[in-house]
RNA sequence: GCGGGUGUAGCUCAGUGGUAGAGCGUCACGUUGCCAACGUGAAAGUCGCGCGUUCGAAUCGCGUCACCCGCUCCA
C-alpha cells in the first residue's frame, strides 16, 4: 500500500486519544484544520505544566537561586489582554513586516517583499555576434532571446531597477548597457536592452521575478544579496496576524489585532509595573497566555497551531549586565526542562550563530526537542533571546512615552554624598519565551514508552510533577473488605493531593487489566490493598517504571507520596 | 500554497458493485488472590462530506473537507 507507515507521533496521538489527551478540535463537525483540544487527562498535564513554570518561575524565581548579581532573582507577574490597542502590533513590527508575501535569504537571513524582486537577464555572447545583431533581433520582436539570470535587484518596477544599474554599473558587472530600446518584445512589463559584456554585444532584459520561478524553480533566481543561485525561499504569506473589529461597526478604523504573542503586553506595561509596585532593575516580569498566528502551514500534531499558549519572561537590567544574565536564563530554563522530565538526549541547547540572529539581538538560544516528525532534527520549545533595548525603544518612539529607568544605585559618585549619582537608561532585555503546548507535546512524546515485557505494550513515563494522576488504590479483589479499605485510603489521599492530581480508584476486573490502565495513563504510583493490609496493616505500592512492588505500613503511604511528588 | 498519500466503531484495521465486519477498548453481571485471566450479555459506525454513474455504491467517477509525508513559518 502507499500509505505511510506509521509514525512514532502516530503512535502518541492514537493514545492521546484514546486516553483522553488531546481530540481533535471540532472533531463532530469534521474537524478544525490543524486544532487541537485537550481532554480530561491533557487539560491536567498542561495545567501541572503550566503551574510548574509558574512555581518555578513566579513564586519562587529559579528555585531560589542567586543571579549573577549575587541576589535573588526577582519576578512579578502580569496578565495582559489578547485584542490590544493595533498600535502595539505596528511598533512591535507584526503589521507591517508580516502582511506581504515575503522573501528570504537563507544565508545572509535578510527578508524582503517578494513582489519587490526584479531580475536581469542576458543573452549569450554567441546568440548577438555584433551589435547589429542584437539591434536587429529586438526589433524583429525575436522574444525568445536564450537569457541567463545575471542580477536580482530589489526595487519596485523593472524601470526603477534600471535606473538602479545605470547608476551602479557595478550592480550587473561585467556587464555595461549601451541602449535602452523604447519597446520591448519579450512582453509587456519588460525592459529590452542592448548591453555589452566584454566586448561582446548581447541582449538584456529585466523584469519582475515571477513568483512561480520563486516557488518551482528556485534555482533560476539569483539572490539581490550574494548573487547565488537558490539562496531564496519560496515567496510566504506572512499575514500572520488574526484580526477582528471592536464594536458594530467594520471598517480600518475599528480593526483590531489578536496578540501574536503576549511578549508586547508585558512591554507597554513596563512603566506601569516599574511605577506601582516597587520592583527594581534588574528583575523580570512573567506571564502565561494564548497566542494566535494565522500559520501557513500548522501541522506536526499540536507542535504547530494557529492557537497556542505562551511562557514568556522579560528581563530587564542594565546593558553591562546583559550577557551574564543571558547566560544565568539560558542555563537555568536548560536545567528546569530536564528537571520536568525531558532529561534524555532529546533535550538541547542550541546557540544561533552570528548570522542566524535578528538585527536587534546580540544572543540567542533554542532549547530545542528532537520530536519524533523532527528527528533526527530537533524542533524549538523555547527561545532565550538578548533583544537589546529593541522593544522598550520601539515603544518609546510610537508611543512618545519614555520607557526607561531611573537606577539610583549607577552612575558616578557624588563627592558630597559619597552615594551614587544615578543613571537614567532604557534598559536592556532578556527574553526566554516557552510554547506551554509545545512543552506537553515533548512530555507526551518522551514519556511515551513502548515495552513490549508488559501487558499494556506501552507506559507513559511522565515525570512525578506533571502526571496527570498522581496515585491510585486498588483492592486487589472486589470483596472480603477490600474495598472499604481501599475506599478509606483514596479519600485520605483525595484530601491531602487532590489539588496537585486525579487520585484514582477502581475494583472492577483483573488487578493486572487495572495495572494497564494506569501505565497507559501515566500514574506512577498504584497502591494495593491485599489481604495482608487486613492482618498488618500494610499495603503494596507498585512502581509504574519498572513495575517494582515494595510494601509499606499504611500510614506512611501519605509521607511516600510527598516525597515523590516533591511537595 | 505546491506535490504525493490516507479517510470504515473510542483505537488498530479487514471488506473492491448485492443485508456493516473483526480484534482490542468501554459498560453490566458472575468469577477473581499481584500485572490487559475467564464466562455471559450490552452499547457503539447514515463507511469524512456532497454530487453523479447504476436496479443497487463503503466499493466506480467528479468535487470538497480533514489528516499524514516533503518544501516553508521557529513559541
Amino acid at each position: 500500500m502507499a500509505k505511510p507507515p506509521p509514525s512514532a507521533v502516530d503512535n502518541v496521538v492514537s493514545l492521546a486519544k484514546r486516553r483522553g489527551f488531546v481530540y481533535p478540535c471540532g472533531e463532530i463537525y469534521g474537524g478544525t484544520r490543524s486544532a487541537w483540544d485537550y481532554g480530561p487527562l491533557g487539560a491536567m498535564l498542561k495545567k501541572n505544566l503550566r503551574d510548574a513554570w509558574w512555581d518555578d518561575i513566579v513564586m519562587l524565581p529559579c528555585w531560589g537561586r542567586k543571579g549573577p548579581d549575587g541576589d535573588k532573582v526577582s519576578i512579578v507577574p502580569l496578565d495582559t489582554c489578547i485584542i490590544q490597542n493595533p498600535k502595539v502590533w505596528v511598533a512591535s513590527g507584526h503589521v507591517g513586516g508580516f502582511n506581504d508575501p515575503m522573501v528570504d535569504d537563507k544565508e545572509t537571513k535578510q527578508r524582503f517583499r517578494a513582489d519587490h524582486l526584479q531580475g536581469f537577464y542576458a543573452g549569450t555572447k554567441e546568440d548577438f555576434a555584433a551589435m547589429d545583431a542584437a539591434d536587429e533581433a529586438v526589433e524583429r520582436g525575436l522574444a525568445k532571446f536564450n537569457v541567463r539570470p545575471v542580477a536580482t535587484l530589489i526595487a519596485n518596477s523593472p524601470s526603477e531597477a534600471l535606473e538602479l544599474m545605470q547608476r551602479d554599473p557595478k550592480l550587473i558587472k561585467p556587464f555595461k548597457i549601451v541602449r535602452v530600446y523604447q519597446t520591448s518584445s519579450a512582453g509587456p512589463g519588460t525592459i529590452s536592452v542592448k548591453v555589452e559584456e566584454r566586448g561582446h554585444a548581447s541582449i538584456g532584459i529585466i523584469k519582475a521575478v515571477e513568483m512561480s520561478m520563486l516557488v518551482n524553480e528556485p534555482e533560476s533566481v539569483l539572490s539581490p544579496f550574494s548573487g547565488k543561485a537558490g539562496a531564496l525561499t519560496a515567496p510566504r504569506q506572512f499575514n500572520l496576524m488574526f484580526y477582528s473589529y471592536t464594536g458594530a461597526v467594520h471598517d480600518e478604523a475599528t480593526k483590531v489585532y489578536l496578540r501574536p504573542e503576549t511578549a508586547q503586553g508585558i512591554f507597554i506595561n513596563f512603566k506601569n509595573v516599574v511605577d506601582t509596585s516597587r520592583v527594581r532593575i534588574p528583575f523580570g516580569i512573567a506571564q502565561t497566555g494564548k497566542a494566535f498566528r494565522n500559520e501557513v502551514t500548522p501541522r506536526n500534531f499540536t507542535f504547530r497551531s494557529r492557537e497556542f499558549e505562551q511562557m514568556e519572561i522579560e528581563f530587564f537590567c542594565h546593558e553591562s549586565d546583559a550577557m551574564a544574565w543571558y547566560t544565568f536564563w539560558r542555563d537555568f530554563r536548560m536545567e528546569w526542562w530536564k528537571s520536568i522530565g525531558l532529561a534524555g538526549d532529546n533535550l538541547i541547547l542550541r546557540e544561533h550563530d552570528t548570522d542566524e540572529l535578528a538585527h536587534y539581538s546580540k544572543a540567542t538560544s533554542d532549547i530545542e526537542y528532537r520530536f519524533p516528525f523532527t528527528a533526527p532534527g530537533y524542533g524549538e520549545l523555547e527561545g532565550v533571546a538578548y533583544r537589546g533595548a529593541f522593544d522598550l525603544t520601539q515603544h518609546t518612539e510610537h508611543s512618545k512615552v519614555k520607557l526607561d529607568y531611573f537606577d539610583t544605585e549607577r552612575g558616578p559618585i557624588n563627592p558630597k554624598t559619597n552615594l551614587p549619582a544615578g543613571e537614567r537608561y532604557t534598559p536592556h532585555v532578556i527574553e526566554p519565551s516557552a510554547g506551554l503546548d509545545r512543552g506537553v507535546l515533548a512530555i507526551l512524546c518522551e514519556a511515551y514508552t513502548p515495552d513490549t515485557t508488559r501487558a499494556s505494550g506501552v507506559f507513559m513515563k511522565f515525570h512525578p510533577r506533571v502526571a496527570p494522576i498522581k496515585a491510585a488504590v486498588f483492592p486487589l479483589v472486589n470483596k472480603d473488605g477490600l474495598p472499604e479499605l481501599a475506599d478509606r485510603l483514596h479519600a485520605d489521599l483525595v484530601k491531602r493531593f487532590g489539588r496537585y492530581g486525579l487520585i484514582e480508584t477502581d475494583a472492577k476486573q483483573s488487578i493486572g487489566k487495572r495495572y494497564a490502565r494506569m501505565d497507559e495513563a501515566g500514574c506512577p504510583f498504584c497502591f494495593t490493598i491485599d489481604g495482608q493490609t487486613r492482618e498488618d496493616g500494610t499495603v503494596t505500592v507498585r512502581h509504574r517504571d519498572d513495575q517494582r512492588q515494595e510494601r509499606m505500613p499504611l500510614e506512611d503511604v501519605v509521607v511516600f507520596l510527598e516525597r515523590a511528588l516533591q511537595l
